[in-house]
Parts: C-alpha cells; sequence; structure tokens
DNA sequence: CCTATTTTTCAAAATAAATTGAATATCTGC
DNA sequence: GCAGATATTCAATTTATTTTGAAAAATAGG
C-alpha cells in the first residue's frame, strides 16, 4: 500500500543476512512479548542467537536501535535467565562481549525459575489463606466454598508439579 | 505498619464469605495477568467461579468495582474461551445471569485455542519465511544460519505439539 | 590516583494496555 | 412499535510498563 512503483525494493531492502539476524530478533520479541517479557529482552536475544560471533554492548544498540540503558537491563535479564554468556573482559580489550546460549534450554529454564514460579508460589500461599478462612466461616457456606476452592487448589498443584515437566519437554531441544 | 491499635480489625474487616470470594478474585486477577490477560477477565472469573449462583452484569460491576463496559468485555472474552455459562433470559426476568464453569479445562482450552495457538502459528510462519531467505544468501553464511535456525525451528514444533499434551494434563482437574 | 572507556542506575518521557463512561443498540413485554 | 431495562461499543482517559538519557559508578591502563 504505501510503497510505489518498484515493489522489489521494499522499505527494508537489506542485505539477506541482515534480514535474517533482524528476522529473528523479531520473532524472539514477539515470544518474549507472548510471555510477559519486554520485548527488547527477545530483540537482544534474537540477535545474539542470529550472531556469528559475539557482540558488545553497543553493537547490540546500535544495531537494534535500543539505548545503552535498554541493552544493559535486557543482557542483565539474559543472564539471569542463564540464556546468554559473557566473553572477553580479560585484559586485552575493554569492552565485553556477549552470545547467546544455543540451547533454548536455559533460557526456558531460566524464565520459569524467575519469572513463573515465584508467581505460582505466591499464589499458592494465598490459596492457603483462603483455606484458613473457611474455619471462620458458618458451616453450610464453608462447605461449599472449600469444594470450590479444593478445585483451584487442585489445578494449582498440578500445575506446579507439571512445570518441571514443561521444563525438560521444552528445554530438550 | 499502617494499622493502629486493634490489628484484628483489618483495614478490609470484611464478613469471611466476602473476604473469600474478593480473595479467589483477586487470584485469579494474578493469573490472568500472569498469562497475559486483563486482570478484569481475571477478576469476574475468579467472582463467578466463587459465587453459588449466578449472577447479572451488574452484581459483578457493583462487586468489583468495575464498569459495565469492563464486565460487558471481560465476560465475552470469558465467553469465547468457553469458561463461562449463560442462565435465564428465557422469559421470565430480563437481565441475564452469568456462572463459571467449575472445570478449568474450558478455561484453559479456550485461552490455548484463542490467544496462544494464534500467536504461535504466526509465528511459524514467520520461521518460514526466514527459511526461504537462506536460499539468497551466499552459501558459507546459509549454511551458518541454517544451523542456528533450525534450532529455533525445532523446539518451535516442540512446543506447537507441546500444547495439547499440556492442555490435556492441565485441563483434567 | 587520573583518565578514558564501558557499564549501571533510575527518574523522567514515551509507549502500550486496560478501563471508563456515555452514546448506541438490543431485548422483552405490553 | 413503544418504554423500560439491559447490554455493547469505542473514543477518551487512566493506569501500567517499557524505554530513554544523563548522571554516577565501575573497570582498566597509564
Amino acid at each position: 500500500m504505501t510503497s510505489s512503483a518498484t515493489d522489489l525494493a521494499l522499505p527494508s531492502a537489506q542485505a539477506p543476512e541482515v534480514q535474517f539476524t533482524d528476522g529473528l530478533a523479531e520473532i524472539f520479541s514477539d515470544l518474549a512479548d507472548l510471555f510477559g517479557n519486554p520485548r527488547s529482552v527477545g530483540a537482544i536475544y534474537g540477535l545474539l542467537f542470529a550472531s556469528a560471533e559475539p557482540l558488545t554492548m553497543d553493537l547490540i544498540a546500535t544495531r537494534l536501535g535500543l539505548s545503552m540503558g535498554s541493552v544493559s537491563q535486557g543482557l542483565r535479564t539474559l543472564e539471569e535467565f542463564g540464556a546468554i554468556e559473557r566473553h572477553g573482559q580479560n585484559g586485552e580489550r575493554t569492552a565485553r562481549y556477549y552470545s547467546a546460549k544455543h540451547m533454548l534450554k536455559p533460557l526456558i529454564a531460566g524464565f520459569v525459575r524467575q519469572r513463573l514460579q515465584p508467581r505460582l508460589d505466591a499464589t499458592n500461599q494465598r490459596l492457603m489463606d483462603l483455606e484458613a478462612l473457611l474455619e471462620q466461616m458458618p458451616p453450610d457456606q464453608a462447605q461449599e466454598a472449600a469444594w470450590r476452592l479444593e478445585r483451584v487448589v487442585q489445578w494449582h498443584d498440578k500445575a506446579r508439579t507439571f512445570l518441571p515437566l514443561a521444563r525438560k519437554i521444552l528445554g530438550a531441544g
């Protein structure tokens, strides 16, 4: 709609390897977003994943059009997840270099450990608080409520025991 | 920290059954948020789940302090998920009544079908586009890139085939 | 211990997402 | 086909989140 005569000269007519890298960055942006992480975190991981050699912070920032601040924070998140590696910093050159671990396992495991697990644990605590509340309710109400609560608790327990399995299956590749 | 002398008279010293209902609404709010849905959707489901009898839209709105607009949209989302049921509207009384299906299965299945699946399918398409790109790259680069891309594609396929299993296990309760 | 370079921090700005509310539409019974 | 009641829509507002950018803090070499 926007482009004129030469539709082959697309808005972003980049060299294929650049398109490839940007494409992976975008895909991982979307996945990050899908799982409730900032898009920038996904973009950084995608870029590192696509790159043949490690990159410095400001290469990443330049390439993705992000501020150093964002990249710094994003790298930290990914490092907490255990999804990337540092190189260099051993004297000869000053800037640190980063690369993605090519197993998705650490990324997934890290995400589960850092983000999912804590929230599910918090929910678990609240469910237990509600269970305690039952005792203060008039018996007939309490029984009704207990029945309903039980469903949620059971599901929640299942979800929590399910997570390790999910991690195992999804992390294997 | 905020409350004075009588710590037993907590800020929201409600009847236990109200605390119970609000508690479940909050728990489901958090879960909704965790999975990328508006908190209001979770709150509505939680309230309906906790309630012994079906509720009208404006009972829900009043109880949760939401606008009718939010509740209307939230109920639609939940209906699309297949997580709630309508009652009434069969002549005698005018307002429709809503209740939660007490199986979490439809909620989960609906969420997966309406939200997760479409996004993963879109990602799949983009991965295929990237695969097509490989042919335009110089062979040595293409090989490197293919190797990386393959990892993502494999993982993604696994994730997609994994979803039905997850639904089965988590939906059973 | 100074300087140049890289990295982190975090308040402010930009952006994205959810919620409201009032106009509009749909129903139901008469 | 009107009136009262209920429900939906969607632009405007509010709220929450992400990103920026500039100041402060590390880090390494001289």
